[in-house]
DNA sequence: GCGGATTTGTACGTATGTATG
DNA sequence: GCATACATACGTACAAATCCG
């Protein structure tokens, strides 16, 4: 999986790959329904990409329905159905 | 409807702006289906605004299924269903 | 098939605004 | 008021796909 490492030169693009290892994180029960995914800037020093790809990245899991995003609280893992 | 003119100083986003106006031109009938949106560039330069804010507008009418966009050739309007 | 022009895709960085706590 | 976190908007650079001569 090489989970955690995010490779630029790779033809997945780099939002892709981030929104990849948090899915994984998400179904693998390490990011809990309810609790909070770590705040963007965490997320840019984590893995070393810019505040957009963090953002976008993010943007694909609200848009499959695995988080939900309220402003200037955070982006909360959705409750499974 | 003020259309045609982006203000940045509104609550309204000025990608929102944008999206609103394109919409509407494709319900009147200004922009035919299967007819190219005008291109990135083009907004970018008709409308004063970035070209990231002409992309987030687009994805709009994408997501709602208004657009089909192609790498490389253009942003197409839908055919009615 | 090649090369250039055009157009969309990705990624970076920066600044400022808005909402929450 | 202040700190934190997400939202919007700008600009820049380069990659990838398409088109056309």
């Amino acid at each position: 999986m090489a989970a955690g490492k995010i490779d630029l030169r790779s033809p997945v693009p780099a939002y892709r790959q981030l929104a990849d290892i948090l899915h994984a994180q998400i179904e693998s029960g390490q990011l809990e329904p309810d609790s909070p995914v770590p705040s963007e800037t965490t997320l840019v020093q984590r893995y070393g990409v810019a505040r957009g790809t963090v953002r976008r990245a993010i943007e694909v899991l609200r848009d499959a329905g695995l988080v939900v995003t309220v402003q200037g609280r955070g982006t909360y893992v959705r409750q499974r159905s």
